[in-house]
DNA sequence: GTCTTCCCTGATCGAACGATCAATAGCCGG
DNA sequence: CCGGCTATTGATCGTTCGATCAGGGAAGAC
């Protein structure tokens, strides 16, 4: 149980984290476990000491993401336990932004993954997305019952938010690329699209 | 010059479209020109015949992609020409959604090279990307000036009309597998989220 | 008829891949 | 001091990768 490290944090750690970049960039397919292993600087053979297959770290990783995301989310709604749906799920479209924009490796994971149908997206909708996914529709069904938000297929909106709030940290390389800007938008700016996206008035205290 | 053809098109042009298909799905460090020759039907040995590298297929697979994307886009603005820019503008963002819709690949291809800096995205930059972002962030801006447009970045008004247009078609696969929906949303409605991102009153004729 | 050119195949190369395994160094409880 | 456990390495397996190359066959030119 001592701190044994030469880096940050325990070598299963550092795996992780290394994995979680090389997967993002260039999807579970072309990503190698030798190259993720020289970016930690351990020997290939830890890898798969440590998690038994490529798939497995694959799915560690996952694990990883959606353990901490799903944390803050239900933090996010706890906070907002007494406000109006609308502005609960601003709530939580605000911290989706701020997730993308801290890490956006989160939305090229999920980008990356969901574009093909294959057995490690099927096990990604049953564990992780299709919870988080359920809560936030009805939410939104519940919005426009009501009249607060735009109405709607409700997938379509809830895919759009997504879809706004990582893009531009998603494809922040490009960006640079063309524009030369190296500071990507701030998460406010982001947040204000997807207010007008689904048609919620600004709160006038 | 004679029709040669077993199946459609001549195998140059079929070996492009298998590759857009897998450059699609798994990206180009996961693609594989063994798995592209075999979904076409032809020898491995084939592809290297026609195209000299795998990255000169990618190149070829972009080009071939942008050749026709572009002349599409030219034809709108001419059909446009005598419009306010708030609806030559939304005149191409409906023609992007509809490109989206028509061959989901366009989006996906195009957000797996823009998330990491590569000698491929630098290419892909220069030759296809930066001529029509420059023009639309132009028109972006005039809009603004005149306030028929939303205020804010350009660019991330820009990345978010590309984002919401693509989205819901790129990650198909998962939404499927989330709702059983197999049916992608209308044009139509992903145009209407699009119009009230940029705060665009409807057209009253 | 024969020559040339254009598509296309099959065999093969060295490198890199995921995975397995024996060996080892450090630590902790006895 | 020692036996067991955990973390780690290096060597190696069979497979697949992108690429190269010699050769064949069909069609048009002369």
């Amino acid at each position: 149980m001592k701190a044994r490290t030469r880096a940050a944090g325990t070598a299963r750690s550092r795996i992780i984290r290394a994995a979680r970049a090389r997967f993002a960039s260039v999807g579970f397919e072309g990503a190698s476990t030798r190259q993720i292993a020289e970016d930690v600087g351990v020997a290939q053979s830890l890898l798969l000491y440590h998690f038994a297959s490529k798939e497995s770290l694959w799915k560690a990783v996952m694990d990883d993401l959606f353990v901490s995301a799903r944390a803050r989310l239900d933090e996010a709604e706890r906070a907002s336990r007494d406000a109006t749906i609308p502005e609960r799920l601003m709530a939580v479209a605000r911290l989706i932004v701020q997730l993308a924009a801290e890490q956006p490796d989160i939305h090229r994971l999920m980008t990356i993954e969901g574009r093909s149908e294959s057995d490690r997206l099927r096990w990604l909708v049953e564990r992780h997305l299709r919870p988080i996914h359920e809560k936030y529709i009805t939410w939104i069904r519940r919005g426009q019952r009501a009249r607060l938000i735009r109405s709607g297929d409700p997938v379509l909106l809830y895919y759009s938010i997504l879809a706004i709030a990582g893009t531009t940290y998603s494809l922040a390389p490009e960006i640079k690329l063309l524009t030369g800007t190296t500071s990507p938008p701030a998460p406010a700016a982001v947040e204000a699209l997807i207010r007008s996206l689904l048609q919620i008035e600004t709160e006038t205290p």
